[in-house]
DNA sequence: CGATGTGTTGAGTTCACTCAAACTTAGTGG
DNA sequence: CCACTAAGTTTGAGTGAACTCAACACATCG
């Protein structure tokens, strides 16, 4: 394993490739309104694994941005199973559809030691109203978050189990780049019932689909380890999604 | 077929069901900006069955609000399919995912004679700078939209053929009695094919539920006329959504 | 009144599921 | 330090829900 495969809760994402940049370092802002803008994160907090952000039906008065480490959010389904809605890396926005009614409509849990900016929302509607640029990158991180959810459907409505998989690694694969690290060497921080619970598929379906791209050489995995030899061959089997389409799997 | 049975083509939605009201009839904002929000909407511009609003991949310079009709969009998959992404009722919102980078991530045609506001994007932005009411009512429904795409993972995910069905009539039933109409006796829009497409299944997947679902009483189906007879069973069969969940299928 | 598009029904197949068991790793306490 | 337990993962066998392929029925329309 070579220079930077990393665990995600060993480093921090930069500031500018956060969702939220403009709410705590201020590129586009003028001076002015800087100190406005450091006052809007409430804290930088640690979380623990398994510890629980937001929890479905709750009140929810903040968004957060993940700093280090990894959050899943899912949303607990009548039969009492959970379908996970998504995984959150460093520079991802969790909460977004609290913005409405201000109430959580999933629960958010960290894998990892992990650590995340929390954003009161009174202060950021107060914030945005004052800073345009804020305002418009909050309408963009949105209209993002809908298209992904778009690319999901597809996903879930329409492609194999093998699709799935593929799908997903290639997603986390293109999302580990972005933030400086390897693209072929990773670990995964969630379950294999987190991703199946993601993928709407059985665990099972999971762990034998990852056994079947072992076996063909695409890749090598073992447990939460796993090492991509054949991306071409990845995005061809995730049904060769344009670059647009690659955010898939984040938020 | 009692009252209020309709077909939607026929009737036009209340400004104040609309999506973007603040955009054409100011409630919430003082008549100094009531002239300035009459030139926002383009123009209130009927659109034919079949007619295609936006196109997948196109340049993107506008949103749409449905006025009267419906609307589908979708997008193709790599194997020729298409998955339609959302059934439009008047006073919902086309294209939110587009204003990230202004380019169509899907294709949105009418399904029968419709009308629909145009919003160009351009004087949006500029509008909503000015009128902040308008700003939290666009955040709220990208928000509210998200939710939707939230609650659809869990059907397409977890949900069998039956509760998806099931699902996606109650849904409809909702909108509708929102909207004034028959929550009981209502006209589909869309193919059988639409609905598949919508759902993740195939076209005789549906054929077949529906006739189960005849057969079992719940309800009456004539080719596009749905008659419900037992409200409570189909949210049952439906999961038993919360209130809040209830918006699925929108957008 | 055929023609065409749309919807339904039937037969057989398959992919992913469930159930069950073995195995692996990590954590705990003697 | 090792036995023991619990949690997570893998593998196998059999099943079933939804799929595909194919034929048929029914509207709608020129």
């Amino acid at each position: 394993m070579s220079g930077n495969v990393v665990k995600l809760a060993e480093n921090v994402v930069e500031c500018r490739n956060c969702g939220l940049r403009g709410m705590c370092t201020p590129a586009s802002v003028n001076k002015a309104t800087q100190s406005l803008l450091d006052n809007v994160i409430r804290k930088r907090r640690p979380v623990a694994r398994g510890e629980v952000l937001m929890r479905y039906g709750m009140a929810q008065n903040s968004i957060y941005c993940v700093r280090s480490g990894s959050i899943k959010s899912f949303a607990a389904t009548d039969d009492g199973h959970e379908m996970v809605t998504g995984f959150h890396l460093p520079g991802e926005l969790i909460g977004l559809a609290g913005i409405n009614d201000r109430s959580s409509n999933c629960t958010a849990v960290a894998l990892e030691t992990s650590s995340v900016c929390e954003i009161p929302l009174d202060r950021m509607d107060e914030l945005r109203r004052r800073v345009p640029e804020l305002q418009d990158e909050l309408l963009r991180m949105m209209s993002l978050n809908i298209l992904h959810y778009q690319n999901l459907m597809v996903l879930l409505g329409r492609k194999s189990a093998e699709e799935r998989l593929a799908a997903f690694l290639f997603s986390l694969s293109n999302r580990f780049k972005q933030r400086g690290f390897s693209a072929s060497e990773f670990y995964l921080s969630m379950s294999r019932t987190d991703i199946a619970n993601f993928l709407g598929l059985a665990v099972e379906t999971v762990s034998r689909v990852f056994t079947r791209f072992d076996e063909d050489g695409l890749l090598t995995v073992q447990r939460k380890y796993i090492h991509i030899h054949d991306m071409t061959k990845l995005r061809m089997l995730a049904g060769n999604p344009t670059p647009r389409q690659q955010l898939m799997a984040q938020s």
